[in-house]
DNA sequence: GCCAACGTTGGC
DNA sequence: GCCAACGTTGGC
């Protein structure tokens, strides 16, 4: 069972999002990325998954969410009135992937990220390298562990 | 709001 | 295939 850490803007879906109807199903679509939509297509239910609060007061990781559907094509690429809509995709031919997420838990507290950054172990984490944009990344096991060791 | 870093697009 | 221009991400 893989570990992944997606990003995610409170605002728009945070682990509160999840914590307040902890029995739903959330599609986590409109991944328009390439690395990151090859990783949502790894994704297998079951996979546990950080959620990180990016672009918003309180930057870190906030809870865990699981997979519950396998990677399959996200309809908001053949929509035209979505922000995420893609002209050039079609559904012989889908170009972006969603999955679908459900609630674990929420952290007792946030783990900020000049904390992740300064935990030995994490240094090969993509999310806390300079400059990095990456939205959805693995989290080796090693990883995973180092970073509940902080809650 | 600023801006550095990055990914994508498109002309050549 | 190169690379300049552009748009976006995301921390500060």
């Amino acid at each position: 069972m893989a570990k992944w850490l997606a990003k995610s803007e409170p605002d728009e879906c945070g682990i509160d999002d999840f914590a307040q109807s902890p029995d739903s199903v959330i599609p986590w679509d409109g991944v328009r990325n390439y690395q990151a939509r090859n990783f949502l297509a790894q994704m297998a239910v079951d996979d546990e998954v950080f959620l990180y609060h990016s672009s918003c007061k309180h930057i870190g990781i906030a809870g865990i969410v699981k997979v519950v559907r396998d990677a399959y094509p996200d309809p908001a690429q053949f929509n035209a009135n979505s922000p995420y809509h893609d002209p050039k995709s079609t559904p012989e031919k889908p170009r972006w992937q969603a999955v679908d997420f459900a609630f674990v838990k929420k952290l007792p507290r946030l783990i900020p990220l000049d904390e992740l950054k300064s935990l030995p172990g994490l240094e090969q984490l993509p999310l806390v390298r300079k400059g990095n944009r990456l939205s959805v990344m693995p989290v080796s096991e090693e990883e995973w562990q180092t970073i509940l060791q902080q809650v």
